[in-house]
This record gives C-alpha cells, sequence and structure tokens, in this order.
DNA sequence: ATGAAAGCGCTAACAG
DNA sequence: CTGTTAGCGCTTTCAT
C-alpha cells in the first residue's frame, strides 16, 4: 500500500537523479530535455521514460542562471481590471510564439506598481510590459535605462519607452460618425475624467462633432472610468434640456453605469437614447447588455507588445517608440436611429444654423 | 551627455561588483542585502550605497537556486475572473506577512490549468495554492504527492488535499433568514448549475426554507455563473405566478444580470422583489447597483490558504483538511419588507398552515 | 554521439 | 566582524 498521504514529499528530482537512473551523462540528458539534436533516438526515449517515471521537471532558476539569456518578459498588470486580464491573455500567447515567458506581477490594493516592478527586476526578466501604468514618467524613464520598457494603453512620451496604445481619438471618430449616420444630431460625450485615454477620447470626440458640424452637440459630461461613474454622469444627462438623443461613453464599465441609470428612469436605448462604449470588453458583450461599442485589437496590441520588447532585445533597429492600433466599431443593440423628429435648436443656446450635416 | 536612448543596456551588476566597488568580500555584502546581523555599521552603509549606486538588485534566481527553501508559493488563478482578483491580493498581503513570495500562473483563454501548474512546478514553488480549480481530482490528487496542494473555493474532498472554503449553505441560509424576518414568505433560488459551490448553495436554499416552513417556496430556477445565466433566469421568474416577492441568486454577476433584466421590465427592486447576491463583489458594492449579498470572508480565507501551505511545509501537525469560512450578510438596498401583503397560499400547491414562521 | 569540467550569482559552512 | 571555500541544478565549452 503506497502512502498518498505523505506530508513530507521527497526531494525533486534533478537532471542527475535522471542520468544515474539511465546510466548516461548530465549533458544528455540536458540535451534531451531541452529537445535540441545530440542524442541517439534510443537513448533520447529512455532518458525521456526515465523523466517522467521519476517526474523529473527542469528547475528553470537554474535554467536561467544558466543560460546567458532569461527569454523571460515580465508583465505589470491590475489584477482587477478586465480589460487587463484579456491583455494577459494576449500576451501569454504571443509570448509562446516568440519563446518567451512570461512572468506575472500584480498590482493590487496594498501592492503598489513600484512593489510589482521590483519583484520582476529580481526575477531577472529582460524586459517589462506595462499595462496601463500610473506611475511617473520619470519611474518609468529611470526603468528604461536599465532594460527595455513596452507600456501598454497608456500614452507617455519618452525617448526611452516603447508605447503600444489604441488610436483613441479614431475610435470617437468611429462611434461618432455611426451615430451620424444612423440621423443623430445631439449627441453628448461622458468622458472618463484624468483616467488614461480620457483626454485622447475627448478630443477624438470634439474632432468628429465639429467635422460633422454638430452644433449644440459639444457636450461633455464629466465621468469616469467606473460604473459609479457612468451612473452619475447619466443623472445629469437625464437633467440635460433639450435631451441628446446619442451618447459615447469613456469605456464599457462606464456605459454599463449609464445603461443602468437610464434603464431604472425609463429612458429606453436605443429607442430614445443611443450608447456607445469603448473597449469591447465583456461586458458589452453580455446579452443582456449588447451594447455597441468601440473595440480595441488586443490580439494585435499583445502582439505589438512582445515583438518591440522583443526587438529591443535583439538589437533590431526599431523606427517609431510609439505604435499606434486603430481600433474598429462594434455594432450591438443599443444603437438605432433616433424615433423623434429633432427638437428645432433652441434658439437659447444655438447660434448656427446649420445644426445638422449628415457628413 | 548622458546617453538614456542606450540601447544595450549594460549587464546588470552581481554581488561581487558591489564587493569589489566596496573593497569587500561578497559574503558581507550579502549578509547587508538581505538585512542579517554580522556587519558592522559602517560597512553597512557602505555597502548599502555602493548597491543603490550601481542599481543592484540580487537575483532572485540564483538566491532560490541556493537557498535550502525558496519559500514561493504558487498560485494559480482565472485571469478573468475578479473573484479571484479579490483572492489574489489577499493571497500577496498573506504571504509577506508569513515571509512568502508568490509566482502567480494565469488561467486564460488558451492557456489551461495543466499548463499553468506546470509552470510552476518549474519554478521551485514549494506549495501550490489553486483557486477555484477545475482540473479533475484524481490530476490534484496526484500534483498533492509533489507537493502540499491547497485548494480554494471549491470542494474536494480528497485525503491529501487541503481546501479553504466559504460555508455556502450558512451563507444561504443567513439570506434566506434575512428576507424572512423581513416578512417575505414566497421565495425562490436562482442556483448556479455545475458551478463550484452551487449545490451547497442549492441545499442551504432548501434546508433554510424548510426550517422556517417555508412552503411554496422552494422553487429553485435553473441559472448559471455568469450574468447571462441571470438574465435568463430572471426572465424565466417574470413568468413565475404567483410571482415570487424575493429571490436568492447564486452570485453577484448572476444577480446583475437579474436586475437588469428586472428593471427593463419595469419590476422595483426592492419595491416588488427583494434580490440577495453572493460574493460581495466589486459589482455589488457599486453605488447604483447597492446589492444586498452574502459576503464571503477573503482575508481570512487568504490568510487561511497561507498559513496552511505554511503548516504542511513545517511538517505541522494540522487536524482538519478542510477549512470552512462563515460568510456573512451585507444588508445594502435590494432588499425591504414586501409592499403587497402575500397573498394567501394557494391551496393548489401548499398544504401546510404555517405558511410563514419568522424564524 | 557522449562525457568531463567549469561556472552562472548567490548563500552556508567554516575559518580567522 | 570579515573572508575563504564549496556547491545549489543547470548549460556550455571542449574533449573524446
Amino acid at each position: 500500500m503506497a502512502e498518498p498521504t505523505r506530508s513530507t514529499p521527497r526531494r525533486r528530482p534533478t537532471l542527475a537523479d535522471v542520468a544515474a537512473h539511465v546510466g548516461v551523462s548530465t549533458t544528455l540528458v540536458s540535451l534531451v530535455m531541452r529537445d535540441v539534436p545530440g542524442a541517439s533516438p534510443v537513448n533520447r526515449e529512455r532518458i525521456r521514460r526515465a523523466a517522467e517515471e521519476l517526474g523529473y521537471h527542469p528547475d528553470s532558476r537554474a535554467q536561467l542562471l544558466r543560460r546567458s539569456r532569461s527569454r523571460l518578459i515580465g508583465v505589470v498588470f491590475r489584477v482587477q481590471d478586465p480589460f487587463d486580464g484579456d491583455l494577459v491573455g494576449g500576451l501569454y500567447a504571443a509570448a509562446g510564439d516568440a519563446d518567451y515567458e512570461l512572468a506575472l506581477s500584480a498590482v493590487a490594493p496594498g501592492r503598489d506598481e513600484r512593489r510589482a516592478v521590483a519583484s520582476l527586476l529580481q526575477d531577472r526578466c529582460e524586459a517589462l510590459i506595462l499595462l496601463a501604468p500610473h506611475s511617473p514618467t520619470s519611474f518609468l524613464a529611470e526603468l528604461a535605462g536599465r532594460m527595455p520598457i513596452v507600456v501598454v494603453a497608456r500614452s507617455v512620451r519618452h525617448r526611452a519607452l516603447d508605447v503600444v496604445r489604441t488610436d483613441n481619438a479614431a475610435g470617437l471618430h468611429l462611434a461618432v460618425d455611426h451615430l451620424v449616420a444612423l440621423g443623430h444630431s445631439r449627441a453628448v460625450h461622458i468622458d472618463g475624467g484624468r483616467a488614461p485615454g480620457a483626454a485622447e477620447r475627448r478630443r477624438g470626440y470634439h474632432e468628429a462633432v465639429r467635422r460633422h458640424g454638430l452644433t449644440v452637440s459639444s457636450h461633455v459630461l464629466p465621468g469616469g472610468p467606473t460604473e459609479d461613474d457612468g451612473a452619475a454622469a447619466a443623472r445629469a444627462f437625464l437633467d440635460l434640456h433639450p435631451r441628446p438623443t446619442a451618447v459615447t461613453v469613456f469605456n464599457d464599465r462606464c456605459a454599463t453605469g449609464v445603461l443602468d441609470v437610464l434603464s431604472k428612469a425609463g429612458v429606453s436605448v436605443p429607442g430614445q437614447v443611443s450608447v456607445v462604449g469603448f473597449d469591447d470588453s465583456r461586458l458589452a458583450r453580455l446579452s443582456h447588455v449588447d451594447l455597441t461599442t468601440v473595440a480595441q485589437n488586443i490580439g494585435q496590441m499583445s502582439h505589438l507588445a512582445v515583438t518591440r520588447a522583443n526587438d529591443r532585445l535583439d538589437g533590431t533597429d526599431v523606427g517609431e517608440r510609439e505604435l499606434v492600433v486603430p481600433p474598429h466599431l462594434v455594432v450591438r443593440s443599443t444603437t438605432a436611429p433616433p424615433t423623434t423628429t429633432p427638437s428645432r435648436p433652441a434658439p437659447t443656446t444655438a447660434s448656427s444654423p446649420e445644426a445638422v450635416s449628415l457628413g
């Protein structure tokens, strides 16, 4: 009878154990475990079998210590953020393709970015990918003096930092174009406050609105990145007069808060108001939310981030430090043509006669 | 002029570099860096300064390789799950207190639990904490033959596995007690299907309902762990006749879906229907959701998981393999007394005269 | 195709 | 208080 409840597991087997078990040198075992040529098929097979039997797993610490390169990329992410979660998924895939391992370090309550980075520094990562970091640029720049740093989803302008981000302004162009094409002429943007990307999205909204000659529509309601921010903004929205028929929102989380308040207030979406989000997060895809939204290309962003880190490590000469990825619009069920004919521009507010121009 | 854009960062400094820079032995530097006694204040200071100046960070791979113990605990978590996110936060805190480091390995689309575990196995973790794993028990048991395994938030019964979980049944007792105290007598439970914990919560609901002598109320509507599941269940709920005045839901995500559909259907919460969730996730705390819910004690669960791993590693004799943590009720704004007087028990269904007993 | 030996950066004896 | 030495488990020359 075996003793499966043994509380002191035996020492983990080493290369030498496997070698001794088969009766060959550690060198040979090393070759086989790494799948590199230089061992006879016979030995290869015997060694494989022995490793399996002993439950041998190579010790990555020792490997890393010995190898010239660690092929390890550190990733700092916010353990609570769904968008970061998606990105991490993409990064795993991209890293695998480029033959890198990932070391994850979370930012959580009680664990700030500095700590997350410090732990990665000790792990011998060759480069760092930081997801939407909020550390001061000076800190990021200092880091970049040590190793390649790729910042994702935050726009930092520094000659030593690589950035991969979505073209936020373009995203709002898409959103506004869509609304205008549906026939909307009175829109409002609920912004993201000081959140990363908020300024660009706000700017994109203004540009698009101006381009279409919408006049009264340039309202921006203060919002923020969270559901609560959206809920608060929606309450302000309900007081607007005349009430816009369309609203673009900083991100999906915020949009969710907006939708909830509208729903509770008896305002139908998209019947009375059309809503467009940003991110195409899991949230937006939920069947009962089914939010029209601007999708960030997570796969491509992940791929670019890893590739850029790799290029830096290889010393490949890359051009731009900033990689801007175009988003695309995902039309779902929160947008539709406005039902009421747009009321005439209130004489109190509007000065321009061409209130609606369909682009 | 410095060259801050230098694309080939210099080799990272080693203990020997620092030692040479100060003119002492590596041993002394090692002592100082680890904050252990045995160096003169003068040298201590000089070494600290030199390390800082050179930007020295100890190489954790080498440390781990040399030390007898790694004091590293591996954590497998679902990168998408908000509850796992909370737990990871708690685990960092608990690990810090017990002087352990955490190695994170994510389960993501394209990266299953086996891979997540395999990578941890190579990292020389001494023990593994698995958050709500879905691997077969046989796999977990096999793992437990190698090293201590602590399973969190899933009930696995195996003599080699430690489990830390919430008392799910007790949670539903709390929920039902609360509803009954408010005066409800017709309730329904939207369950979690095959999700971990769902069966226990369902059982807890039934027990509580029976204990209170509620008769008609034993309905259970099929649901699931996601918002979509909740939305679907809510649509079924709306068709119920007579409509229950209270509903307990498998978890907060599912409850969110329920709330949304009710809201869109013009059913007021808590006016016409009271809703209780489970988890006390961030979702529940959002001001516009403000969900009454059963809170899992994340801090304690994290603490227990780390402590248990530690005890196993120390060979401390621990009793129970299963640690069951009591939840508590957080009353927010989705529960209130029923407004309509409970309709008399329909003679067709009810046989018991004491339809409502207030505990 | 295979093996012997050196050494990655660090810590743990053991001297002094 | 400080230095010397050995070796953690592995990969890498360099032999054979």
